[in-house]
DNA sequence: TTGAAAGCGCTACCAC
DNA sequence: GTGGTAGCGCTTTCAA
């Protein structure tokens, strides 16, 4: 069923169908139930590509995925950001296309996104520092909004970040609070920015209470359990061993937790864990010391914040680039305790 | 940069030179090559919505996640099948559309993605026993795979699945052999099909052995890191305790492995764990006991075979439904050992 | 081997 | 308040 056929059924014209399902005011009420009853009945539903290719606009956006050529993962936070994303899309009528763009032809994927026409805006994310995709998108005149941030860019653009450096600040204040001095840090690829400024965090808590950051303590890598389980074996098989440590996701800190294990260690009592990490409100009841959380419900809430910014930036062209910081959680957890040494 | 001006440029008329981008065989090869070389030139790109409306094709397939009203997660493991069903379809010039479905107007839902005429085809993930979606998706005649499948539907459909009856039979005759006799089952919820499977050879592989499985030792729920903790400290706090646990995935293990830590007890030689795991295969070096998984990168491998039979089934119409079965591997772990009681 | 022109399904301008 | 019609950018007959 398509709307020649609908109009023909209604002995309307096209024109005059279409301007009442579109909402337009020139339609006699009467006309717009008979056609919106219509329409219901024979299942109409317009063809989105020749809407497109009339309007100029897509009813689309574009979530582009780096996907690096050497492991090929998607970060497992992907799902829930898009089904909050989704949420917000589905209201304003618009679809989802996925973008997968390897890291060597970056340039020529975003512009053919451009030139195929096939979304009106586009959410970036896994921004690294001085990511060239921001310029490149400026230029291009596509919307966009980032999921995170880009350092060293100095052009303003539309983000919408965790705060991650305060929350790495936070963790690892709290860590010395409970008398740790040796912290390791497992942490992501630090070309990616958020990583970047989860060691900022670290390092800047450290420096504020005269202690410098050990680098046979940090690790940068991605962030796989092996990652974890290695890191963490290498940093407890040395002389003057963590007491503590903090892992900048749930996956390495399986790992982690392994690797303590392994070594005839106790968390929470030998060795402390902060983590990234999820679901685990429950650990609120009955315990009593702080995990680093970002929750599957935040990573939600910030898809759809970041949709929402995008379609305002789409249907108000021009708009000022829009801003958003979420701060991280803390919750009650037992992977952490006082230093024992 | 669009056909008119490549062409207007080419001194050539768009017939031409739509004929030289797209392989036909009836134009020059000097020709060819000009037109080429301009369109690579100019970053000449066709716009995909003209493209898809004067073809009736289009260049797009939709990928469906359902999401219940009541959690609205999405499963972790979709970051990773997109992943691997993306490269496939890029390959062949084709986009990814991403619909969520919620579980109150499904078929609404369906009967729109085919209406809109946005895509060519769909993959249909979380399938539930007896899922209505499937005769459904038969009756649009819209070209579809499923990744998983459905009990109870007798007629034929094309599907790629893991081999979950197999997989946890395996794994539960593993942990009888090692002597257990009381293993817990923290299974997903059973009206997904995958959940129902792996309780099938659950029980299968118990009843095998002259056991009958307890009510007692078995939870159904969503799989969070809460649920697995929950279910693994009400089971620990019975008094015929299990000395083993069945774990349907690695986020609900983490609850599990957390609980029975809470409980005094040591992993691997108190209780046992078999789970659906990530990125194990460092556990193979020094360890002797096999831990049951589904890799990362088994799940990309699905999505790209999946991805592969679609587009078979969208190049042939017509063609008989294609069927897909994986198998899970065994590796070795540090969470399993002997039953001590 | 090349080109002119119709048409895919819809919107939006201009008349009435 | 309603309708005729010219495109949107491309493919695909049909003719040359």
């Amino acid at each position: 069923m398509n709307l020649k056929q609908l109009s023909a059924h209604l002995k309307l014209s096209q024109t005059t169908v279409s301007r009442a399902l579109n909402g337009y005011p020139e339609v006699s009420e009467a006309t717009r139930q008979r056609v919106m009853k219509a329409a219901r009945d024979l299942q109409y539903s317009p063809n989105l590509r020749a809407k497109s290719l009339a309007t100029g606009r897509t009813q689309a956006i574009g979530h582009v995925l780096p996907i690096s050529k050497q492991h090929e993962m998607v970060n497992p936070i992907f799902g829930d950001f898009i089904s909050g994303a989704g949420q917000t899309y589905s209201r304003a009528g618009y679809e989802i296309v996925i973008s997968l763009v390897g890291d060597d032809d970056e340039e020529a994927a975003y512009r053919n996104i451009r030139m195929r026409g096939s979304v009106d805006g586009i959410i970036v994310h896994g921004p690294r520092m001085k990511d060239p995709r921001i310029p490149l998108l400026k230029e291009l005149g596509l919307p966009f909004v980032v999921h995170g941030r880009a350092s060293q860019i100095d052009t303003p653009y539309s983000w919408l970040d965790t705060n991650n450096l305060r929350a790495f600040t936070r963790a690892t204040e709290f860590l010395l609070d409970l008398g740790h001095r040796r912290i390791g840090l497992v942490n992501g690829l630090e070309f990616m920015d958020f990583a970047h400024r989860r060691r900022e965090g670290y390092t800047a808590a450290l420096t504020a209470r005269g202690l410098t950051a050990d680098p046979a303590l940090m690790r940068s890598g991605e962030m796989t359990e092996i990652y974890g389980f290695r890191s963490a074996q290498e940093m407890l098989a040395g002389s003057d061993t963590p007491t503590a440590f903090l892992v900048s996701s749930m996956i390495a800190a399986l790992g982690v937790r392994r690797a303590i294990h392994d070594a005839g260690l106790e968390m929470g009592r030998d060795v402390s864990v902060i983590t990234h990490d999820d679901d685990l409100g429950y650990l609120r009841n009955g315990h009593d010391v702080p995990i680093f959380t970002a929750t599957r419900s935040s990573v939600r809430a910030a898809g759809t914040g970041a949709a929402e910014m995008l379609l305002k930036l789409i249907r108000e062209p021009g708009h000022a680039p829009l801003t958003q910081m979420m701060e991280a959680e803390l919750i009650i957890g037992t992977s952490t305790g006082p230093a024992r040494r």
